[in-house]
DNA sequence: TGTACATCAGTGAACGCGCGTTCACTGATGTAC
DNA sequence: TGTACATCAGTGAACGCGCGTTCACTGATGTAC
């Protein structure tokens, strides 16, 4: 046995489980100690309260999705584009509760547009609109903001994850043919009309 | 005093009354007994159980919703459907909390892609897909299905909702020029590369 | 027309549950002198 | 080196709350004969 987690990992670390397992919702100080193999109130000596655990737990879905989009690679600006929001979807779809932590809760600090996205303190959209400018210097994109695109790419990638949470999909695969494609073709329409195909 | 309410009518309009002003989460038995000046035991005489009750409130979210798609007029079709998504926009901002019974329920009955929405299930999607046919058939919209270009848009509209209820905008203003912008944009990427423009 | 009965919207009290959190405590560990 | 004390992660019991719902009931209204 590695149980090296002591104290504070061990309760965040039993927190992400039951997230993980029953969602939001389902997350209960209670649920969490029970888990982590400590009575309730251990929880107390790490974490201000209920709030802060959630807050703690929506920093690490960030994260996560910081470090995914780090990964991502691909030369062609447009294609990179592209690809994180496949990338997107995926963590949506694999670790879906863990995403709604970090894209659904109600963000105590949550980045307001346009000023804390000008500056930067959303590494990812930051990196959207870094391949953005390049393809609107190639001149592949049209004139919209930079950063009105990154919002409206995710917008839609969002959009449709809420709709298959709602259970508008029967077959995932669908879903993400429908999604890629739809993509696709928004990405398309931000180019200038008669810009160099 | 008009007070015609009577039974049922009465608990649901007090049902939409709490919903309105403290949404999904606020919504409990209780609460709306009281705001129907009744005991909370009344309820069950006409809804099998809360659920039957939320289940009733999304059905008027629904029809709501449909009755402001069909009160959109516009000659043109892709006109038209910018001000759906106008008037979608609006939903969202004026009645946040029915907006949300109607599109973020966990939908016991929610109609699913593709077979409900292509056999008209969904009256809304089907009005927009007329539009997107008869702007197909102008050669104005490229060769994406009309079931495609309609869920893209929505989804769009419903992401941009999401991250507004997320708190993401400080400015209704501001949220209003980026969300009809970019759906403005998405539109017109749907067209086929080197159309007539 | 009168009487017996079914129906049905409503009530009040209470149940059982899970919740976040408070309180007062224990016992091990580290540290100052 | 020994002793006194602070620190701190942990415990167990209990509190107070709001929840959906059950139960047994009341009283008015309609209906059959």
């Amino acid at each position: 046995m590695y149980n090296v987690h002591m104290g504070r990992d061990r309760i965040f670390a039993a927190a992400k489980s039951v997230l993980e397992r029953e969602g939001i919702p389902g997350l209960t100080v209670r649920k969490v100690a029970q888990r982590a193999g400590m009575s309730p109130m251990a929880m107390y000596n790490h974490f201000a309260d209920k709030d802060a655990l959630l807050n703690a737990l929506m920093e690490d879905g960030f994260v996560a999705w910081e470090k995914i989009a780090r990964a991502v690679r691909a030369r062609d600006p447009i294609e990179w584009l592209e690809r994180l929001m496949e990338a997107f979807l995926d963590f949506a779809l694999t670790e879906p509760h863990r995403f709604d932590a970090a894209f659904f809760l109600p963000a105590t600090k949550a980045r307001q547009y346009p000023d804390d996205f000008v500056a930067g303190h959303s590494p990812v959209v930051a990196m959207m609109m870094v391949r953005i400018d390049q393809a609107k210097a190639d001149g592949r994109l049209g004139n919209m903001p930079a950063l009105d695109v990154a919002l409206a790419l995710a917008a839609m990638g969002q959009g449709f994850v809420s709709m298959h949470r709602a259970g508008r999909f029967s077959s995932d695969k669908q879903f993400r043919a429908l999604f890629r494609n739809a993509l696709h073709h928004c990405l398309q329409s931000f180019a200038v009309p008669g810009s160099p195909e």
